[in-house]
DNA sequence: CTGTTAGCGCGTTCAG
DNA sequence: CTGAACGCGCTAACAG
């Protein structure tokens, strides 16, 4: 192995100026420069990566705990992130959580341990103990970000979109076309996220006089089995809803198989809404119509935003909303 | 930051005891071992893994390159992969390389730079540069395995099906079913895999009497939307297939989309049938028939086998073949 | 079984 | 602008 020691032997200087020369070239004599420069590509010099960060004390190694990698809509955040990581020579650590809070300690862990830097949360918690109630960010905590989620009390820095806004509009356009007994697919329970959305969904019956009826609220968990376990329950009402907003693509296209099991046409019998806009929904039959997020900006973003705070931006909240739209597809129609 | 040093003054010991009660408890005593885990436990101390892997020249990291993360096939096999890694205290660290040979080299130099110790790749090429024609393993490669993909020429451990034999079931389903004008929907061209699906096909056709046409066969490149335009192309023939094969179930779910939009109805006017059996494939309409893959499995085999060598064992060539199976749904119909 | 000692490869003072 | 020297925290010989 070539270590700077043979570089600094080969051009005829010393170590230390060989790590300048690569670290910080402007404070090296331009002759100098050259001759480093011309010594590391002859010996084919590498530096070492471990010894680098062990000396620097940080890994350039970011941490994305993510509840679901099998989730498409996570995947596109992480490519996201994994493009502007790259950008700025980050390595990404992958940690599924698998929903468990156990596996988010596992590796949070790391960050503590200086094996990654920083942390992105795709998931609904903060990886760390904290008291319940608790208003302010942990000065101790290592530098993270939420992205999508955020934290109702302690302001993490997060970026997303305005998801109360977003199910607004989405409901709106439900109601436009003259639906008035509309059901809703809830994601997890602890998510803000669905919170949020449950609370523009309530928003738009309210600005159109429409009673908020708890028995139209359906639980699901984000997945296609859950949609269609969500749906099948909601069809066995006397009065069937005539649309259905979902709190993911995912759990609407379980919806949609709910209802074919059942015997019921789409969208004729049901108009169904989605959310995300994942790949998979301009190919279901109805296409569906469904909320636009821009996965791979809100990665970027994240990401970005991470990169600020490891390089000592105040430590104020940042919370970066992003642009959403309705993406009018098939799966909703007018009502007759 | 509480050091070894410190733990070792407390416990009134060496730091090479302290060092080795941690790594190799049986080689001390239980006395002092146990007085170097108090000191241990009332100081807080956690070994700085960045000095550990500094002086261990190991990073206790696998790296995973995956050509698209977006995929959930991929998605699943990472979830294998990252269940026995951390089982294992390994870390993964992901390379999303997006098909390009370019983002592979770079992930790849991880590895040389020891930020990691081992590669499991889950794409169809070798992420080193080696001479066209070589046929066996190259002893200054990196530790490294292959997920579903293999080496024609190269030995390359690797894990996966027999996809000669899976598409050859998956065809003579479709023939049993009557079907005599079967296409092929093609993966990527470089793609190893797609070439034994390939190679299955026509095992499948000639165990009927049936001639290979080239004019059956679509190119795609595994996403829906190169499914879909295959399907449209082959819509276009005179005389239009009555059962379509695809080398994997994005493409199938783009090719039923194609066939509706062409006025077909499925599966009475085409049968589809995918590969992988992703979770969507459930959720189409009609239900996706498609080849069953252990894509949880794959990934943990591969994370397993990357283990075995890495503690040393024979570098012989070991492949290891899983259990396909093909999974009856209702996208394929008899021939009427 | 335990302690002493010598680095690992690099970044970073501090003189010159 | 450059070089000598130190030490980051830990592991791995080697003695004892």
């Amino acid at each position: 192995m070539v270590t700077i020691k043979d570089v600094a032997k080969l051009a005829g200087v010393s170590i230390a100026t060989v790590s300048r020369s690569l670290a910080e070239p402007d404070k090296v004599s331009e002759k100098t420069r050259n001759k480093v420069i011309q010594a590391v590509e002859e010996s084919g010099y590498v530096a070492n990566t471990l010894a680098q960060n062990f000396r620097r004390r940080r890994s350039n190694t970011v941490l994305v705990l993510v509840p679901d990698i099998a989730n498409p809509f996570f995947a596109n955040i992480i490519q996201g992130i994994e493009q502007v990581a790259r950008q700025f020579k980050y390595r990404v650590l992958l940690g599924d959580t698998q929903g468990y809070d156990e596996n988010e300690r596992i590796y949070s862990d790391l960050v503590s341990h200086k094996q990654a830097d920083g942390i992105i949360c795709l998931g609904r918690n903060i990886p760390f103990p904290y008291r319940k109630g608790r208003q302010s960010l942990d000065p101790a905590w290592p530098p993270f970000v939420m992205a999508c989620e955020y934290h109702r009390d302690i302001p993490v820095p997060a970026v997303g979109i305005d998801n109360v806004a977003a199910a607004e509009v989405g409901v709106r356009h439900l109601l436009s076309l003259g639906h008035r007994h509309i059901a809703y697919i809830d994601g997890p329970e602890d998510s803000i996220l669905c919170e949020d959305r449950l609370q523009g969904y309530k928003n738009a019956l309210k600005s159109s006089q429409l009673r908020f009826e708890k028995g139209l609220v359906a639980q699901g968990d984000f997945t296609l089995a859950s949609g269609y376990r969500a749906m099948t329950t909601l069809l066995q009402r006397k009065q069937r809803p005539s649309a259905v907003f979902c709190a993911n693509d995912e759990m609407a296209i379980g919806a949609m198989q709910a209802c074919r099991d059942a015997g019921c046409e789409l969208p004729r019998d049901i108009s169904i809404l989605g959310f995300d806009d994942i790949v998979f929904a301009e190919y279901t039959s109805p296409r569906l119509t469904t909320i636009h997020q821009p996965r791979n900006e809100i990665g970027e973003q994240a990401m970005t935003l991470l990169l600020n705070i490891l390089s000592g931006a105040s430590p104020a909240a940042s919370r970066v909303i992003l642009p959403f739209s309705l993406e009018l597809r098939d799966s909703t129609k007018r009502l007759e």
